[in-house]
DNA sequence: TTCCTTTTTTAAAATGATTTTCATTTTGAA
DNA sequence: TTCAAAATGAAAATCATTTTAAAAAAGGAA
């Protein structure tokens, strides 16, 4: 059976890219730290550890050809930078997160979740939805009982 | 009955800060721009037309104090810049937006939509949800049409 | 293989948004 | 009026990200 790394060397091949060995180590970072939304430079960091020689540019670069192919999704928390999910393969849709206020952890709901409200803002407003972001801002259950 | 800003005024005095001429300048602008989605690159420009001393800084300062206290809501469409826009009076919730993919329209959903949503994410992840972001991007009925 | 063209990479410089610094001005309370 | 705190403006600094330019790698054709 075909593994990721494969599936995700194929899918560049067919836009007529390249895998790399420097878009390789990016990726394996990635595969390795799902559900972490690292930054650009969280990657460069660790990808520098395997491969040192590497440039923050061609993180970002690759960072950005990863997300032009649907591959990786670009995230922002309001918080000055970008990060970077690792899309479930097959999944229909773009996960959400849930952002504590207090002590900054992000979790994911794989749930869609939206249906409902989809179909209800395509007919009501005649939009076409592509894609969406949703994200909740408030206390996680680890940090509710902590006030406690 | 008392104006908007007379109400903006007073929230600032409850925690201690004036409405300065810049301040004020600033909230005027953001008033006459509802919906409009400003940069703060765009709100210096416009308060710089009545009030051509004001500093850049200062409106940065003023924006960062007006999110604090809530009286703006700071998003984020992932183009590299912050966009501030003035609450609703009395509204619940943060409203939704649809961003086009192909004229970069910027258009409103007040409604809320998300209540089943929100009670499905509260008791099912425990989480205490204080605020949202919900961004739809796709195609919108303008672009529709001249695609036709 | 060798040559040629294209793609990719690197490091450094550039860019652009936002924040900080610091000296000056304004403010409100005593 | 006087004083300390708050606010401002201009410039400098910062930080994430992008671009540039030259070198390296990759792939295909002869």
């Amino acid at each position: 059976m075909e593994s990721r790394i494969e599936r995700i060397k194929k899918h560049l091949h067919s836009s007529s890219y390249k895998l790399t060995p420097q878009r390789e180590a990016t990726v394996r970072v990635l595969l390795e730290h799902e559900e972490d939304h690292l930054s650009a430079e969280d990657v460069y960091l660790l990808v520098k550890e395997k491969s040192p020689e590497i440039g923050l540019a061609t993180v970002y670069r690759t960072l950005e050809l990863l997300t032009e192919l649907k591959i990786v999704d670009k995230i922002n928390f309001g918080d000055g930078v970008s990060r970077y999910d690792l899309r479930q393969e097959g999944a229909a849709h773009f996960h959400h997160h849930l952002v504590c206020i207090e002590c900054g952890a992000v979790d994911e709901i794989q749930e869609d979740l939206l249906e409902d409200v989809e179909a209800i803002v395509e007919k009501r407003w005649n939009f076409q939805i592509k894609d969406h972001r949703l994200t909740f801002h408030g206390i996680c259950y680890r940090c509710q009982d902590k006030e406690e």
